[in-house]
DNA sequence: CTGAAAGCGCTTACAG
DNA sequence: CTGAAAGCGCTTACAG
């Protein structure tokens, strides 16, 4: 089949030994030697094959992604971003990625637990939280790395956008075009609030309004399923309130898209009747004048990969924590409320 | 670490030649022996380093798939259907999933030459068109299955929609309404119109144009990149002609949903002055109120992993090529056209 | 039905 | 700076 080290000793007239140190560009080979080796290597195609490397030298160059849905918009772009990262280091170092979703293994637990993944990758990203400690420990036990994305542990290099800050601003928006009731849609039982995005930004929906001295109803906040179906269910319950929301902030713009056409649908003009705000600045938000928090998730995927490069081959360096900077996008679903306008004009 | 598969022998009191055959399901082994064995995997939590069998085994258990950018809505749902598929098998059978997008490996072209892939991958699907004959003899002399979707090539298996008759059905849908001005937006130059999905929706719009004796004007054909961006700026030069079009099929969904808004914000009413059909039905195209002709794509990277599978397993048996059924979701960006309705409204 | 042994293609101390 | 040799954890003929 395809050149062995062997093949490529043979050529260049060295051991086996010799050729595997020239090239992965260990010290102690000569220059001319390891010209030599390369000339060769070049001349018959070779490639160390990577599962020989992994056995014999105890790691290989995988990094496992654990996103929630291959499917989702935001989970793509970081694919993307981490991808491009990757595989475009400048010596196409060989790196591979592999993606898992939670939905499909059950999630972070079923990875930790049905798969020896010591075995299969080096390092791991995961941007589907909660982590618990024991998750942690598991990880760092095996010698894999980790950062995160999207959250913060404490002992684990990582990056995210301020995700309540990011709800909180939304609010803010709103209020400041005079806006008391506001809701929210989005995910809401999650493992008891542990530290996911979700939960996050729900908080600082709930910091925002308290802070303004919005209306407290509680039935201004609905669970939601993040996709633009969830999002359309979600708003038609908020519509049938006694005294419906004039602004609304969802935890994502899928949902978002998902709300404003179903509110349209029900009769409410928007933002005459209901303002909407999203989080994400999703692909297709600028093109439906969705308002929004944006966040450029691909810069993120990429920056995650760097985190953890440099963790691992740094070794335990000290642990980098980032925020990742969100902006308002002011479009076309939110306005000024209207005095007295909060019943729908059928 | 880890147990080793000696762990499990000495265990369970046999050779591990005969572990390895009875945890993989090998014939001639006593079932009472097949249970000791399973049994002492099972306590020490046993499961066998990827890496060893590949390296002894000469085969592992990855399948590759090449889409063209992870960032996209469409190859997001390939890789979802695909991954539950591989992950989802009763006995979680240890399969995993790597995905290359084109874009950050070079293409096709990149992948072959660049990696060792015969050793990473035991199958690809490819959902990138076009595939050339010779690319497909590299592959089939690597021993590496291969299977295809989205397009279809002679000697592999693979499952797709009709690429041609989806824009043609748009194009007739248009027609029927009473349009004879058919626009068409979407990439225009790839490869001297290999047999991609665009090329393909490209000459079904053709076909279809000419079929119902409608404007030929080649200033209907605007190249477009897919995204709703390339939608927006496409759309605004075909609303810039003489004579505008009444009617747009657009490539995918992502480019409609941006020429929607561009058109909108032109001062066209759509579907009032312009009506406008997508093809793939994107999440949000329900959302948006978008006529298109939609397709199963979760399901199709589903099904290719079964074909990969069986062609795996059952070697080279016949080649299963398959059509999968679109079909035409009309929603409220289409309507009949206006008579004299062919200028703006400012 | 089961075991002993060779071998997959590398990396890594250990000598020199 | 370089080589000989052991070993990584499996699978696979080959015997029995």
């Amino acid at each position: 089949m395809s050149a062995t080290i062997e093949d490529v000793a043979g050529r260049a007239g060295v051991s086996v030994a010799t050729v595997s140190r020239a090239l992965r560009g260990l010290p102690n080979v000569a220059p001319s030697t390891r010209e030599r080796v390369t000339a060769a290597a070049r001349d018959l195609h070779y490639v160390a094959d990577p599962a020989a490397s992994r056995l014999a030298g105890g790691r290989g160059l995988s990094v496992g992604i654990v996103v929630a849905s291959l499917a989702r918009w935001y989970d793509g772009q970081l694919l993307a971003g981490a991808e491009a990262e990757l595989l475009g280091l400048d010596s196409a170092a060989g790196y591979e990625l592999l993606p898992f979703s939670s939905g499909a293994i059950g999630g972070l637990d079923g990875f930790l637990e049905a798969r020896p993944f010591r075995k299969r990758v080096e390092g791991l990203i995961v941007a589907d939280g909660p982590l618990s400690d024991g998750q942690v420990d598991r990880i760092a036990e095996a010698g894999v790395a980790l950062t995160t994305v999207g959250f913060l542990h404490e002992v684990a290099p990582g990056l995210t956008i301020d995700q309540a800050a990011a709800a909180t601003s939304g609010v803010a928006h709103l209020r400041a075009l005079g806006h008391r009731r506001v809701a929210w849609m989005g995910p809401v039982d999650h493992h008891g609030l542990g530290f996911t995005p979700s939960a996050e930004r729900l908080r600082g929906y709930l910091a925002g309004r308290e802070e303004g001295g919005l209306d407290a109803d509680p039935g201004l906040v609905v669970p939601a399923e993040l996709s633009p179906r969830g999002g359309a269910e979600a708003v038609r319950r908020l519509l049938e309130l006694p005294t419906p929301p004039t602004g609304l902030v969802a935890c994502s713009d899928e949902l978002a898209i998902g709300a404003m056409q179903a509110a349209r649908d029900a009769g409410f003009r928007v933002p005459g009747e209901l303002s909407i705000v999203g989080i994400d600045d999703h692909d297709v938000s600028e093109y439906v004048g969705l308002t929004t928090i944006g966040q450029d998730v691909r810069a993120q995927g990429a920056r995650a990969v760097q985190l953890l490069l440099a963790y691992l081959s740094e070794g335990t360096a000290e642990v980098v924590h980032e925020i990742v900077p969100t902006r308002l996008l002011v479009r076309r679903t939110t306005g000024p409320v209207r005095p007295g306008a909060t019943s729908p004009t059928p």
